[in-house]
DNA sequence: ACCGATTTGCAACAAAGTTGCAAAGAGTGA
DNA sequence: TCACTCTTTGCAACTTTGTTGCAAATCGGT
């Protein structure tokens, strides 16, 4: 029975369709989280805000599922947390659109996607063949500039 | 009793006193390391190649200080391994030079320093601060390009 | 409502990282 | 060179993080 049950919901299950996922209670949970936090999640933050609800492993295996769909898409950090953010609705399976520049904040430890700045070509040495190119910047976001 | 036992040692004993650290066998080893190796290592690598001779903690606190002397600094990487290099001996403590680029080769799977390579600059959105860049490039390197 | 395929939770495990403490080692100064 | 002090190391025990196999529950289609 498929009932509109909010726009929301309707998003998120049309965005697991599209990627030939089954709707489940898990991927829905760990979605919403997303969505409603709108920056860069670390596994942990999910289990925390999952717990009494997820098992520690569907966690793990719902991200791993949502990487090789290019649903998200992981960022790198400095003090070794391992961070997954959601990709936009452009990024199709394999197909990514991951140039985007990643920026954390040290005062609220936030990581987000700063959609609007593209990271800058370089040249590479003689010999080097590049595939992918991420940039982190930390600093002290808007929000906590005083 | 000091005798200049080799080029190297003597360089690494130096390296180690100018950071007001004392010269211990495990230092020495760890840096030893990373000279031989000349790329940027996990701690599973380091762990590896001292094994017989370090305790897993002592690694693990040795790594810990040089980071905070400033002699190595970490690199974020796409796939989550905490990786450390040594800085260039401008580093001094607090002040780092570490605005090169990292290259990941996906072949050899070795991680590199690009010290020619600078990154470049970017002008953030208003209200962000920025303290740090880090630029980590994916791909094939010189030696593994066919 | 039923059925096959997928997904979940559990348990057990492996790997990675941390902490406290006693023994060993480094660097003084005599 | 020895003795003394402070630092560093190794051990043991533990927490956290991530993985694997398998039976029960759930999903999507009919």
């Amino acid at each position: 029975m498929t009932m509109g049950a909010s726009p929301l919901q309707d998003r998120i299950a049309a965005l697991l369709r599209r990627n030939q996922l089954s709707v489940t209670e898990g991927r829905r949970r760990i979605l919403e989280v997303f969505i409603e936090a709108g920056i860069a999640l670390s596994h942990h933050d999910i289990e925390e805000k999952t717990s009494e609800r997820l098992d520690r492993v569907t966690v793990y295996r719902t991200l791993q599922t949502f990487l090789e769909k290019g649903i998200m898409h992981t960022i790198p950090t400095t003090d070794n947390s391992v961070l997954y953010a959601m990709c936009k609705d452009s990024c199709g399976e394999g197909h990514h659109h991951d140039d985007h520049v990643h920026f954390i904040c040290e005062v609220c430890g936030t990581t987000t996607c700063l959609d609007g700045l593209t990271i800058p070509f370089i040249s590479m040495p003689d010999g080097y063949q590049v595939t992918q190119v991420n940039m982190i910047v930390n600093g002290t976001c808007k929000h906590c500039a005083a």
